[in-house]
DNA sequence: GTATAAATGTTTAGGCTTGAAATAAATAAC
DNA sequence: GTTATTTATTTCAAGCCTAAACATTTATAC
């Protein structure tokens, strides 16, 4: 039984509450912001551009499970998004030699030239919406977020 | 025409991509574990608890489309949440005096105290979630993350 | 080898979420 | 006062998302 942290006896319980409403607020509001422009400009959507994303880093393919476990979504949600994204010819599906259950998906070459127009754009909006942060400020926070996952990193990557 | 701050001429642009997917991955894993808690101490969800947080705070209650800026969702969003709830008898929907468009909703007797219990086990939840800061790191960084949000604050509360 | 367990993916039911269209009521223009 | 616009809300289709159940294959125990 380890002595739980409860609000009356951790003065730090309020901050930390207060903390985690703005990292919400925060996300939401370029989240918003993020999917409008990806719909308006591109015609896709968050998950889509998460997903070819991974698989861009990713060259060779991932496996399903690999893909749900990096971007933290269910191994069911996986499947309709590559479903979606495969009827646009965006990725592939092909057999895993060795191990006749998995699946291995990567970018077509449609995928690729896409995902680039859109990753740059995207990184220009990113740029924008946290112009109130120059680049020192942005480290640090970094950082210091980085902090609260002490527990639970599945897919510990960068 | 505002000059755009494009990757190639912002040297801060990499640093604030960096601390977006940090905001991003943050805030999808305390979601994904607050969540799940919800669902097995209360059987309730994240969207329900954010609806009975905003009533809460409002016991007067508070119009629909009031509901939906506040918590920064659609307004179809809200009516299909607070349906459910109404369904569960944690709050009612009320007609307001001198706009027949509009709806007041605020919690029940049953929907206040179902709340208490939640909001107490979910401020533990989070100030758990986030033990790895003390209070003022978390203010700091609370602090940082505000000046995220230079545009488009619809419904400043805090 | 055979039984058991674990891993990979899909399917399904139900809820969340949006944007767009529709309805109804209040407000503004004139 | 009538018309046009705006505001408040709901409905709808489509996509996102999860947990649970399922089927298949692989790995482990013995």
């Amino acid at each position: 039984m380890k002595p739980q942290s409860t609000p009356a006896q951790d003065p730090a319980s309020k901050e930390r509450l207060r903390l985690w409403l703005r990292v919400l607020k925060t996300n939401r509001l370029i989240e918003a912001e993020l999917r409008e422009r990806l719909r308006l400009e591109f015609g896709t959507t968050l998950p889509r551009f998460d997903v070819m994303s991974a698989l861009y880093r990713n060259p060779k393919g991932m496996k399903m499970s690999e893909l749900s476990r990096m971007l933290m979504v269910s191994n069911g949600n996986v499947t309709g998004i590559v479903d979606r994204l495969r009827e646009d010819s965006h990725l592939l599906r092909e057999a895993v030699p060795g191990d006749r259950r998995a699946v291995r998906v990567r970018l077509t070459a449609k995928g690729i030239i896409e995902f680039e127009k859109q990753a740059s754009a995207h990184e220009g909006w990113v740029s924008e919406l946290l112009s109130g942060l120059d680049a020192e400020t942005c480290h640090m926070t970094t950082e210091l977020l980085a902090q609260v996952l002490t527990l639970k990193e599945p897919y510990n990557e960068n």
